[in-house]
DNA sequence: GCAATCATGTAATGTTATTACATCAATTGC
DNA sequence: GCAATTGATGTAATAACATTACATGATTGC
């Protein structure tokens, strides 16, 4: 999907997850915005959901938070099924893409006759720094 | 972890999730089991910390859910990463495990220098009998 | 102009989870 | 026996996350 013009809502929730050095709740993200005229959670929400659709933001849904993709592309195209390390002690999130991990799901899936819309894999522990 | 003899608590909120025929949140648990004299979240959430901790339930991340583990085995011995189907229609979770995942992603998180504690994988969509 | 669509604003409510504090029972150490 | 500890429980209040409902304003196409 090619990604719209982002409305200013859309822009001002992007730029602050752009911005934000790990993920960030829904709720966080409108204290940020406060200044900036936000004043209640569906603000927030709304936007989410478009970023979400275009491919902008991510969902991690073990933490109730969002983050923005970090991958380089132009998301033109989907980037196929994407997963999470998070750091358990500094927040940090990395995000990653594994051809081998989505082709054995993908197998999986079809054994059951499943029909996948979303792929959900997040990795929770402790990164390099915080052993 | 051997699992110890559950608690009064803990055997009611089991015992309502193995009889379920799909996940609860806590709070469906909470309304099951007032004629039993349930009264608040808190019952329900520690009974459930405790069934995570011993592996006979799991936490459903992507539904703020729970649902009794299926493996037929008696919970002696780690099972590993746990990866579930969840369909959008019936509702139908099946939980499933698979070597190949838990190699690919172990070889990921090392290279990361990354040390897994919990590893969620929730794939949305729908069974076959909901295409 | 007018209908249709999309973005926005605001309030209220619904859902999920935790904190704080009190009580009770079983176990341990002496 | 009995104080101290530990673990389970009960209850209330609050925090955190998310949605529904309704109204308003801007843009586009005709
Ligand atoms: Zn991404
Ligand atoms: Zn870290
Ligand atoms: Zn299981
Ligand atoms: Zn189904």
């Amino acid at each position: 999907m090619a990604t719209p013009q982002l409305t200013k809502n859309q822009t001002l929730v992007m730029d602050a997850l752009s911005h934000s050095e790990g993920p960030m709740s829904a709720y966080t993200i409108l204290d940020k915005l406060r200044d900036h005229g936000f004043r209640a959670p569906l603000q927030v929400y709304r936007a989410l959901d478009k970023l979400l659709e275009y491919g902008l933001v991510h969902r991690l849904e073990s933490l109730n938070a969002f983050v923005a993709c970090s991958c380089p592309h132009d998301h033109e195209h989907d980037h196929g099924v994407t997963a999470f390390t998070i750091c358990e002690g500094c927040g940090q999130v990395t995000e990653f893409h594994d051809e081998a991990i989505e082709q054995r799901l993908s197998t999986l899936t079809r054994a059951q006759n499943f029909k996948t819309e979303k792929t959900t894999i997040e990795i929770r522990g402790h990164c390099q720094s915080c052993v």
